[in-house]
DNA sequence: CATTAATATTAGTCATGGCTAAATTATAGC
DNA sequence: GCTATAATTTAGCCATGACTAATATTAATG
């Protein structure tokens, strides 16, 4: 129950459980393994610290999850880390792919008073450039409207992106180009195997499955 | 000569290796462990591992200075710290005395692409708020008026403060109340025991010699 | 239900960068 | 030049958080 302040590696561990185990369940140490890059015998070392500290709920053998302090952790680590893509992306001109990499290594080391300092130029916003929702201050969740993945969506179905879940920087940097950023119009015309076929403001092509299922479409009409 | 990333600790040495070593003097292990708050032992340890890297150049028992390359390490961190703070005063809005300790944990971890975001944002400064000078992108510095300490200056002399090397929270906001802050006028009335006794725009008063010597002058007229 | 494959854990190693205590070197006063 | 003291280094310890190799558990399959 130490509430002493946690190691950059410790913030890690308990924000990629959080993102793990959203619904409820339980994350086990292989997927963590492969989501921190770490061996899993090192996870679980880190999983018995972890649990040690009261931060999460960890049985051998049978995964972790967060405890409520520990949730509490992940979701300042979170808020940080949202904040700081979007005042990477709004304030200081980064590109949609850059703002992840240097909020990972920001997220770790800013104060309080920082937090609070780019949420006021922002004007306390609740999604980060992705669409990712930003715990508030006192790291409540703001909701957001239903979305599904544009791969699972019917034929002349049609809305805007509310959300982009893509990680790899290509893939950001393509998607960009294509204008499948937030808040765009997408109309989807249809599923084919290799992927979806869709139409934007301008364009029309064939989305691959990979990418339409990082785009999440909060639905009109 | 390993050109690998440094750990935060190796940037700090270098950084306040750097700082002790303006007048091209070495500096000791005593020193430095003052500074750094690290033991003398360890410093020697850290000595030893820099000095392989090829970063310093160190001589048992006789002091540590930097090599070529240490010092454009050095001068890249004094950038990043002093790039940081005149950001976090000039455009979040941090105090005076705030600006340096969060300065101190970001200048480890921001990227190129984060120096020169601000760096632009600030119109590619020359001083920080305290008056040091800013190394410029080619890591070379600016030059500035010839200072002096309020507490060596003659009875009837004038000019504005240039640079504030005080470093203590407390001593920076008790300067800040006092209007001693950069770019202000000063007017020594005369050297006591006790102090100095000054003329500002507004008041005058007897300052601590400790507060004097922090305090460095452009003399005019 | 026995076996095997996949997953997890344990045991033991390593590098980093602190620490203390003991030994060494430098320096200053006589 | 000798000696006391201050500064420095050496030697050895510790915590953190990675790693590999070996062992153990769980789950899946015939």
């Amino acid at each position: 129950m130490a509430r002493n302040k946690l190691s950059e590696s410790q913030e890690d561990y308990l924000k990629q459980i959080y993102k793990l185990t959203g619904d409820g369940k339980t994350v086990s140490t292989l997927r963590l393994a492969e989501v921190l890059r770490i061996k899993p015998a090192s996870v679980t070392n880190m999983l018995k610290k972890l649990s040690d500290s009261g931060l999460i709920a960890y049985e051998p053998y049978r995964g972790a999850g967060l405890t409520e302090t520990g949730r509490m952790v992940a979701l300042e680590i979170l808020r940080h880390h949202r904040l700081l893509e979007l005042y990477l992306s709004e304030v200081l001109g980064y590109g949609w792919e850059d703002v992840h990499e240097e909020a990972e290594r920001l997220e770790h080391v800013i104060s309080e008073l920082f937090e609070q300092k780019i949420a006021e130029a922002l004007g306390h916003p609740t999604h980060d450039p992705h669409g990712d929702p930003i715990p508030s201050e006192h790291l409540e969740l703001p909701a957001g409207p239903p979305v599904h993945p544009l791969s699972r969506i019917s034929p002349d179905s049609q809305g805007r992106i509310r959300r982009v879940t893509a990680q790899d920087k290509d893939e950001l940097n393509m998607l960009s180009k294509l204008h499948l950023t937030l808040n765009c119009f997408v109309r989807v015309l249809a599923q084919e195997k290799n992927g979806v076929r869709i139409q934007t403001e301008t364009e029309q092509y064939l989305l691959p499955q990979t990418m339409a299922s990082h785009i999440w479409i909060e639905k009109e009409e």
